[in-house]
DNA sequence: TTTCATATTTGAAACCATTACAAATTTATA
DNA sequence: TATAAATTTGTAATGGTTTCAAATATGAAA
């Protein structure tokens, strides 16, 4: 059941580490970190978000070793890289196609779970489809509450 | 007509200036000669693009002008840009909601002409869209060919 | 455990797209 | 023509990201 086992990985350091090792990447005290946040917050954070909050752990830790896991979980389909703001780079642990919502207002990120049929079907006007970015922007359902 | 118009408004200088005017931008020589390049070029060119063809025409142009006047075009609506690399940002002429293709051997952009039922409603998951940007990547037809 | 080779982390410097800003220039108005 | 306002220019600053070489940690072999 991948729904199960998704709930164990979460958070446990056990899961973080054989979530690295089967992707091939060497379970460091520092990668192992990273991924815990990644795996424990859903808030599609920048590399910024993730060093300060690691950093209280690991005090050591620097900026580019965050570059650097973050880009080896790129290239190993771990995280999907998200450029929605234009000014950074944000990080989904959820590399399942999906859609995103950027709320004008509050600035969070949502996950939005719709599909695509070109994307889908893997073509548009004869064009081979690889990726799909959708990003919406707009105002939140607790934003519009608000007013 | 709305499609005569553009055709006529096309690359031609009083076009130009009549689209700057009725948009509330003061028609500058710079001004003027950015945005015909943007009507001539279909190529989703970024900063660097731009001032490269522009300069030779004026070669007192500086980079300067060339952001200050597509952050002013933006502005307006005349331009819509994109963030599709995700290392620069590139501008196309038509504003139209619609999606694009970068295709990942050539490097081209292309406009895709589809419709988000979701945008189109205006709605997502009780989300208030106010934007979408669909961005797909992938093989275009022309490399597809190639093999 | 000790040694050695390899991989990883670190911190500083470089990079590059974009913005800020003040001085110079141009434009519009009277 | 004179004056005020808007625009352009060039330089410097900003900020996210990458590069790179030295320091450190890791893993395998003895």
């Amino acid at each position: 059941m991948v729904s199960n086992m998704k709930k164990i990985s979460e958070g446990s350091t056990v899961g973080v580490k054989n979530v690295l090792k089967s992707a091939g990447i060497k379970p460091t005290y520092e990668r192992l970190r990273i991924l815990k946040y990644l795996e424990e917050n859903n808030n599609h954070p920048t590399v910024n978000m993730i060093y300060d909050e690691v950093v209280k752990d690991i005090p050591t830790i620097s900026k580019t070793t965050v570059y650097n896991s973050l880009n080896l979980f790129v290239e190993k389909d771990l995280v999907l890289p998200l450029v929605i703001t234009g000014t950074e780079v944000r990080y989904d642990r959820n590399t399942k196609p999906h859609h995103h919502f950027l709320c004008e207002k509050c600035g969070k990120i949502y996950d939005i779970d719709i599909e695509c049929p070109y994307f889908k079907k893997g073509y548009v006007d004869g064009y081979k489809i690889k990726e799909l970015h959708g990003y919406f922007k707009g105002i939140c359902k607790e934003c519009l509450k608000i007013k």
